[in-house]
DNA sequence: CGAGATGTTGACGACCCTCAAGTGCAGTGG
DNA sequence: CCACTGCACTTGAGGGTCGTCAACATCTCG
């Protein structure tokens, strides 16, 4: 029984909008079609593409979930991406791939042409898309900043907390709760990516459910504490040596 | 007795390249120097910026180095800034910063206007700047995922081994020598960065020194074996499940 | 040259990884 | 519909890694 599905509304489909932005530039409506391939369905496991791949396309989840592996092989993993997230922004300006990325869960993406997107920009046609473009990798950037920070915790509980608050939030900020959501990772991708071990990421989980921080049912999470999750970011008391308090001249 | 002081030359600064496209638009050369503030001197521990604090600028660092510290309070170490790289692209379109940064050393940094460059970038005159900067976020993203992947390395050897190599490769993507160079940063940051204790730092040090990989001496880093630190990315033999092999149709 | 910060070392204990066994869930075929 | 099978998930025991604390060495800068 599927509880919460979730689906970008292709008005909150980032892709969508861009192509919008295209699509009004260009004389005919078709135009868009050309750009954008929507509701690309995608099975679960199927590759997006593999590092070395030239890079063509940037990929919108719209439904489902993706995971990205560091390298060819799936050993370790990079990231993860969920519906209203854009896959491989920063390889934008590349060549390749040097990731490999594929479906966590059966789902459909949109896909939107780059080298259009590329021909658009050097006919200095689309300032909006330019900036949106710019605004959309800076917001990528500073998630990645985020996920850094929730890597870099000292023990496995804050990263666990940490990591499940930021999920939340990502789910959010693409229009769905944020405190009850389904996990698409399994404990073993979860581990690889936090970098512990899977026994560890389930004693956690059981660890912040006896706190009554969060609920968690196999894959089924659901926050109950966000507040005390988002207190993990900040690590204990040890501060770091002071901020030389001189003006500037 | 300082050995190697990194010092950016200007045709190698990114900011400069950006000024330089700017001030050829325009009809002077003098609008150049009323976007950018080249060779800006700032002492040890002096901040560039409070999280809370308007975005106003872009910071490249041309000599010395910084560090940012997860908003206000110098609790966590984010991350660092070499010469040669830009400080806070990432928050280019955002209103106030959410970390704080500050110089390691001694040094000098370019400052280029950000509202100077909204300007520019309304007028719709540049899209060479908005290209470069569009690649310089996607650069700093693909950084940002590499310092992630070293952060969440399971142990902390390889973290610290990784970390050396990583700088080593920023060191030289400027101009600077990968296999030589003066560590910016204390142990301590060291430690708060990648979430260990600072003994632990010194320890690993220590065990990649007796392995021959490094040599190290207070801050100065000799890579004797760099493949060796490359390879403790990798994680060891476990791989995650395979990706399905199936074609798309 | 002296004082304070930074770096280093050792002992001990907590945390987390490893290994191995067992449980639950989902998809498949009888 | 239900047993079966495979995989993900869970649990426990034991050992290695790393954090903590305290003492000491070294470096830096005035």
């Amino acid at each position: 029984m599927p509880r919460h599905i979730p689906i970008v509304l292709c008005r909150n489909c980032a892709l969508y909008k861009t192509a919008l932005v295209l699509g009004l530039e260009s004389p005919a409506q078709e135009a868009l079609h050309e750009v954008v391939i929507r509701n690309h369905p995608i099975e679960k496991g199927q590759p997006l593409f593999y590092a070395g791949d030239p890079v063509r396309h940037l990929y919108l989840v719209h439904s489902g979930s993706c995971i990205s592996y560091d390298g060819a092989e799936p050993r370790q993993v990079r990231g993860f991406h969920l519906p209203g997230e854009i896959v491989g922004i920063e390889e934008m300006d590349e060549e390749r791939y040097n990731h490999t990325a594929c479906a966590l869960e059966d789902g459909s993406l949109c896909q939107l042409d780059v080298s259009r997107l590329e021909e658009a920009l050097e006919a200095e046609e689309l300032i909006k898309v330019q900036r949106y473009l710019l605004a959309t990798a800076a917001a990528h950037a500073r998630q990645l900043q985020k996920e850094r920070l929730i890597t870099g915790l000292p023990n496995a509980e804050q990263r666990i907390g940490a990591f499940l608050y930021n999920l939340g939030q990502r789910f959010q900020s693409h229009g769905f709760p944020a405190l009850q959501y389904r996990l698409p990772m399994s404990r073993e991708e979860m581990a690889s990516y936090l970098g512990l071990a899977p026994e560890t990421v389930i004693r956690m989980l059981k660890k912040l459910a006896a706190k009554k921080w969060v609920r968690v049912r196999t894959r089924q999470v659901e926050i109950l504490d966000p507040d005390a999750l988002q207190a993990l970011l900040t690590r204990t008391p040890p501060n770091l040596t002071k901020i030389k308090s001189a003006a500037k001249n």
